[in-house]
DNA sequence: CTCAATCCGCACTAAACTAGTGCGCTTTCC
DNA sequence: GGAAAGCGCACTAGTTTAGTGCGGATTGAG
């Protein structure tokens, strides 16, 4: 399914809220009762969010969040990897497992595999190539999000075939 | 997850044999065997993909199924449509239960619902403009498919847009 | 006409994943 | 010292997914 946990979803909520926050310290309630969203299970993403060096933490009574990087430097991508891990398109495509064999027994005859990597990747550059920033601009149109990812993409293109 | 199910691998491995058996009339079984995949799961695919018309199917003895369409005539986004319902990037964005609301009671405030609709968008674009023919064509590099994709799709920009 | 191969359709189990919560600890400011 | 914040583990319940069981309907071959 192309579709994104909860918990991708909070981050988000959450790394935007940030942004808009910027030089500020954000404590996580503040977000949580801002867009509703349960307390707990967005403190996990930004708790993940911490840990994949996206956004810093204050510990304490005036404690909380803010963003570790320039909105424009983070991506799509750096957010699914960090909450979700890194994507595959297929079961036997995810690159680790894949290649170290074992899991995908068709291996050789497999008609798809390569082909669907290639969409992977495609994708893949989409959300490396669309940054906080520009998921904030509301005059992109989708056609052109995914132009200006592929662009982006095209410039950094041996970064986001590494990727994966 | 940005991760197709079996169901659909197993639909598009269906898919690329039928491609590559044009004319023929395909036993589900011969599938199976050649890609060392589950039988009956392979059969709940090209049901469900006969379903949605993608392709057709024979009973009987020298029954089996056959593609209803050219190959460069489906795209990756029917064939995930047929065999995973419309997608959706967030919960609250299946554009079905959202707009009808009472699932999300973020709405007014939410700050990635309009943005992350727009990325649903631009993957479901580039879904929507890839073709079993041009997953077939092994000389296109991920960035080139995304162009591709993305070219296709801009010409028929309002279906894309309509999709969802 | 019978048999075997095929597609058809419903329903079920088991495993994996996801959403959300419980609980207690540590850190820091007032 | 206490309140407010982050940290971390582990647990429950619900949903989704993979895979299978079983019997029925069609149709070509012998």
């Amino acid at each position: 399914m192309i579709k994104l946990t909860k918990r991708t979803e909070y981050g988000l909520i959450a790394l935007m809220h940030l942004a808009d926050s910027e030089g500020r310290v954000v404590p996580s309630r503040e977000i949580g009762e801002h867009f509703h969203v349960p307390q707990r299970l967005l403190a996990e993403s930004l708790k993940d969010l911490c840990h994949a060096g996206l956004v810093s933490s204050t510990r304490g009574a005036t404690g909380g969040y803010q963003l570790a990087r320039e909105a424009a430097d983070i991506t799509l991508g750096d957010v699914v990897t960090a909450l979700e891990g890194a994507p595959a398109v297929t079961g036997c495509n995810d690159l680790g497992a894949a290649l170290r064999d074992g899991s995908c027994d068709i291996e050789s005859v497999c008609p798809i595999r390569s082909p669907l990597e290639r969409v992977r990747a495609g994708i893949w550059a989409l959300l490396e190539g669309t940054s906080l920033r520009s998921l904030a601009d509301r005059s992109l149109s989708p056609i052109q999000l995914l132009t200006t990812a592929t662009t982006n993409v095209s410039r950094a293109a041996s970064s986001a075939t590494r990727a994966s």
